[in-house]
RNA sequence: GCGGGCGUGGCGGAAUGGUAGACGCCGGGGACUUAAAAUCCCCUGAGCUUUGCUCGUGCGGGUUCGAGUCCCGCCGCCCGUACCA
């Protein structure tokens, strides 16, 4: 036979048209298979694909192929969160249109996608920016305000006034705009909220039947919600005032020695006609912000002249200013417990305030000194008056139950999590569909009158929001009275954006943003993967937004995503060279190195650069790789499948050379295997048989399970075995089955051979049986241990008694030579796997 | 600091408490070839007195007939982070 080479060039288009033209991967929600719904984080359009979609993708992608062959209807969608900063910052620097530039970039990307071959349903594609979509998230937005959960409030935001744009905290460093470099002014504006603080509790609650998330993600969204109880009182001033404190440890309340308050209390600012405190407040603003040097940050405080009065004891307590109190949480002021709180305890310790105890180990210990450190543990109050004796518990109670009783104070239920600011001064986002009347006020745009769309003729050669200096487009009468009156020219968070196209996938009506009967016949989503940096803010405003539309009775469902899977990235080594004249490393993008096991040259001039530590691909460090040219080179199968080989999916990829040549091999290796069946061949080969069937099981839980490096490691070896096989009936059924585990990797290859020796397309193909009795060998090799250790290994009947497994052990000369004549006192068989003499 | 994760050959990594290193990459040797590529075969944790033995999963203990796996105490790396009262 004459040997051909498998050539993607040709292949890998052919079978993308033929998928195409079948509809293949068009879901159809009427059919009455059961429904899979496969979801990876819809990309922003940037320009170009690279790796780390491709890795997402492709898992996805085994998934829902996967889970078609096992007979489910998929669901798997593609579409672009195509709002966002880029765009205007494009236009500003290249003088292009954002809707241009972006539409250009999903073009390219999509052409990029479709030459991987992915099992898409295109047909449902759509990006954020089409004003059909804007235009449905704005009913939605109008349906949130009707329920009330969507509000305005005065707000104070980080403003650039270079760019003059709000700020995101993220787009502030070190108190600099991120772009601009401008010291950024603090700005109280009237912005856009979304009342997720409602379903706080919701949301917490919620992450409990989650059992198919990351516990890393579960926690992290737990940590933002940031749910804690207690107490909040307040104490009477010697200045005739009031001071609010909210503890989460009132049991520790006899032990309180002193009060504290932020720097931006007001109190303090009462009190910062005095230099000598305002020079104390304006310290405290500075220093460093990063979580772990504030948590080894000195304690700093400032003695007011102020005393507080503890309501139990009548003691005077000393209030301070001090720097580790926020305003943003709680009521901005605390008190002081030394002994039981680690802070309080450094901050006591530096200003010689009273340390008390009021917990102790148990009664008898209630003098006892501390040893250095705050003791935060549970244990019985002491030194407490009428808490005496009681746990920890019981104390926080009676001390609330008290504090209600005497009206001073109030058990409350603090949360971290505050509500979702969406106001954006941009203009690539979804207009939010308000219009201000001076003699109506803030009056929603009637739904008949959507989309609001974005004026095309807008300029960014100026900073600042186009929307708000177009010179027609925020004149619009007032829906009421008709009178003149001014549109709203904030745009959306592009996170709503992103919070219900996962449901617009699952249907798309022209007249409403979904058919809650089609969302119900997919949602929740099966399987949702991306990246873990949207532990957060995504995941939860996702949640937040599906929550809050059942809570508006639109979909059923309370959570989107029934399974999340965080894939790791892609890294690539970096390679560098010292720059003489600035000192820095200057880097070199692996096109310009040759690479060899020894390490590296710069093609340019031959001579060394530094192979530096594989990290993530960055254009700044030059370690990346572009899918298209690797895909040019050796086709679509040979990237999937080094996307899924060797590394575990949540853990990173490092992207090399050898590895992606290795995957071309493979590639060509299984090729020659399919063409060398047979479909006349004769005889049976009952050790093919098992090992046919156990890969296929094997491969069938680990893609379930999405360990893809394993199920791959499984087809190297059947494949290993096929080859030294010789033909036989069984030969030819272990290639076909080769064809079908190969059929969600490496698709274009499997339809290739498919082809020759199947009908239709293998995609639509079902998922091979496996029978139950070849899964079990009828042989099985024993270790023979002496005290643990092994000491020979033989072949028996599976099945075979302890008394024979024994015997077949004490034959072994190898043990008798460990054993030595020594007396056995014990013999440990495990059936079917071994045999361990004690002695 | 706190929370989470990880630590196994030259590298990526396998391993329901039961034969550590599956599978892949790299490397070495050989076959085929005029030659190269491609392909195929063999070797590839360390050491030793090599029918086999000893050591070996970050370090130190423990539980067990048996520990990479379970428990206790350390060390290192990575990720996240909120001085949250």
């Amino acid at each position: 036979m004459s040997e051909t080479r498998f050539d993607p060039s040709v292949a890998d288009g052919r079978w993308q048209r033929a998928w195409e033209a079948a509809g293949t991967f068009t879901a159809d929600s009427d059919s009455p298979r059961p429904k899979s719904y496969i979801l990876e984080m819809f990309p922003y359009p940037s320009g170009r694909i690279h790796m780390g979609h491709v890795r997402n993708y492709t898992m996805g992608d085994v998934l829902a192929r996967y889970q078609k062959m096992r007979g489910f209807e998929v669901l798997h969608p593609m579409g672009w969160d195509a709002f966002g900063m880029p765009a205007e910052n494009a236009a500003m620097e290249k003088g292009v249109h954002p809707g241009g530039w972006t539409r250009a970039n999903i073009a390219q990307m999509k052409a990029q996608l479709q030459r991987i071959g992915f099992a898409l349903d295109w047909t449902r594609e759509f990006a954020t920016c089409d004003p059909e979509y804007y235009g449905h998230e704005q009913a939605l937005f109008l349906d949130l305000y009707a329920a009330g959960l969507v509000y305005r409030k005065e707000s104070r935001v980080n403003w650039d006034p270079v760019d003059m744009t709000v700020l995101a905290n993220e787009q502030v460093i070190d108190g600099k705009g991120w772009r601009s470099g401008a010291e950024v002014e603090k700005r109280k504006l009237n912005q856009w909220f979304l009342k997720i603080t409602d379903f706080a509790d919701d949301l917490l609650e919620g992450l409990g039947s989650l059992e198919d998330w990351p516990e890393k993600v579960r926690l992290m969204q737990e940590n933002w919600i940031g749910k804690s109880q207690g107490l909040e009182f307040a104490f009477d001033l010697s200045d005739g005032g009031k001071l609010a404190v909210y503890s989460t440890r009132p049991d520790t309340i006899f032990g309180a020695s002193f009060c504290a308050i932020a720097a931006d209390h007001p109190i303090a600012q009462g009190l910062a006609g005095d230099p000598e405190v305002a020079a104390f407040i304006d310290q405290c603003k500075k220093g460093a912000t990063t979580a772990a040097a504030l948590e080894t940050a000195e304690k700093l405080g400032y003695r007011t002249a102020i005393t507080a009065k503890h309501p139990f004891t009548g003691a005077d307590l000393p209030v301070f200013i001090a720097n580790f109190v926020l305003m943003e949480y709680g009521t901005g002021a605390v008190m002081g417990v030394p002994g039981h709180d680690q802070r309080d305890f450094e901050f006591a310790t530096k200003y010689g305030l009273p340390i008390l105890r009021v917990v102790a180990s148990d009664p008898a210990r209630a003098d006892e000194p501390f040893q250095g450190e705050a003791e935060a543990g549970d244990g019985v109050i002491v030194n407490s008056d009428f808490l005496n004796g009681m746990s920890v518990e019981d104390a926080k109670e009676a001390v609330i139950t008290r504090a209600e009783q005497g009206g001073w104070g109030e058990g409350r239920t603090v949360w971290r999590l505050r509500d979702w600011g969406v106001s954006r001064q941009r203009y690539w986002g979804t207009p939010i569909p308000f219009i201000h009347c001076d003699t109506c006020g803030v009056v929603p745009v009637p739904k008949d009158q959507l989309p609001v769309t974005l004026p095309e003729d807008v300029t960014f050669d100026i900073p600042g929001n186009p929307l708000e200096r177009h010179p027609t487009w925020k004149h619009a009468p007032c829906p009421k009275c008709g009178k003149p009156a001014r549109r709203e020219t904030d745009t959306l968070d592009t996170f709503v954006d992103s919070s219900w196209y996962f449901l617009r996938f699952a249907s798309q009506p022209a007249d409403r943003p979904f058919d809650p009967e089609e969302v119900a016949k997919w949602m929740p989503v099966q399987h949702y993967i991306g990246g873990i940096e949207h532990a957060i803010l995504h995941l939860l405003y996702a949640r937040f937004w599906t929550r809050a539309l059942a809570h508006t009775g639109k979909i059923a469902v309370k959570e989107p995503f029934a399974a999340l899977f965080t894939q790791g990235m892609v890294t690539h080594e970096t390679y560098s060279r010292i720059d003489a004249g600035r000192g820095v490393p200057v880097f070199f993008g692996p096109e310009d190195v040759n690479r060899t096991s020894e390490g590296a040259t710069l093609l340019a001039d031959g001579e060394a650069v530094e192979v530096g530590r594989v990290i993530k691909m960055s254009k700044s460090k030059k370690n990346v790789v572009d899918p298209d040219a690797i895909i040019a080179r050796h086709g679509a199968d040979a990237v999937r499948w080094f996307m899924l080989s060797d590394s575990p999916p949540e853990r990173d990829l490092p992207w090399s050379d050898a590895g992606i040549e290795g995957c071309a091999r493979f590639v060509q290796r299984l090729w020659r295997l399919f063409q060398a069946y047979d479909a006349q061949a004769q005889g049976e080969d009952k050790a093919l048989d098992r090992k046919t069937h156990q890969t296929i099981a094997a491969v069938a839980s680990d893609i379930e399970a999405l360990g893809f490096n394993k199920a791959v490691a499984r087809i190297y070896e059947l494949t290993g075995a096929v080859e030294k096989a010789a033909p036989s009936a069984s030969r030819s059924a272990a290639i076909r089955a080769l064809v079908h585990l190969a059929a969600p990797m490496m698709p274009h290859l499997a339809e290739e051979a498919w082809a020759a020796m199947g009908e239709g397309l293998i995609a639509d193909a079902a998922w091979p049986e496996v029978d139950p009795a070849l899964l079990v060998d009828d042989e099985v090799t024993i270790a023979i241990q002496h005290m643990g250790k092994l000491r020979d290994t033989v072949t028996a009947p599976k099945g075979a008694s302890k008394e024979d497994l024994e015997a077949l052990a004490l034959a072994s000369a190898n043990l008798q030579r460990s054993l030595d004549g020594a007396a056995i006192r014990k013999v440990i068989v495990v059936p079917d796997r071994l045999v361990n003499i004690v002695t």
